[in-house]
DNA sequence: TTATTTGCTACAAATAATGTAGCACAAAGG
DNA sequence: CCTTTGTGCTACATTATTTGTAGCAAATAA
């Protein structure tokens, strides 16, 4: 098998870069952080937000987005910390970058 | 269940955001993006690359990343279409954020 | 003819995600 | 006090996805 890689911190071999993909690249992770990009959100609404993901699956997500300081969470509820906000930045660059790529790719 | 998303469109909605959000989010998307940023790789050489993801993964995510046309293959092997050139640049980005946020936050 | 390398498939086993139910706590209303 | 509402979760069985190993067929090359 091969665990979890965020947990182990195995393949991420200390770049950054490969902790972030290791990331990013597990479901919900990126949509969290994407949903988070205007407003803190409770528990429940971030799960509606995102086609109403399994509560286990977002608590899972949103404790490993908190360990790595991307989200935290107060009496509003979640939302992104420093680091989230500035990650959050980079998807709306990709969410620019995105339509024209649809536009010409997607069945347009 | 959930099905695949990304053979469904279901969640995606035709949002392309969606789309994108959905396909990376995906195990070793974003990391086959990633590793073929400055060369083209064989499909050996690229599992080799991504920590020997099984073939079966590899062949699985080749073929939407194929289908979305941000991956190609041709006699060099598998590498980025003008699109997924595009997508890597953003990557690149990342890449140079991660290493601030990794200094602060990742045992530093 | 025998290797090598290519892209890939089969398939059982392991891991992760899902959906449903529900819990404990806190605040608010009556 | 008692009930309701909303919060962040957890339990757990089911389902989906990923993994690891083996190996195949075609294309070179020796």
């Amino acid at each position: 098998m091969k665990k979890n890689t965020i947990e182990t911190g195995e393949s991420s071999s200390g770049r950054p870069i490969m902790v972030l993909l290791d990331v990013m690249g597990q479901r919900w992770a990126l949509r969290i952080l994407w949903e988070l990009r205007d407003a803190r959100l409770t528990f429940r609404d971030l799960q509606k937000r995102c086609d109403d993901v399994s509560p286990t699956s977002l608590n899972t997500r949103l404790k490993e987005l908190r360990a790595l300081e991307l989200v935290d969470h107060n009496e509003q509820g979640f939302g992104h910390t420093k680091w989230g906000r500035e990650l959050g930045e980079h998807l709306l660059g990709l969410s620019k970058w995105s339509a024209q790529w649809a536009e010409e790719v997607l069945k347009g």
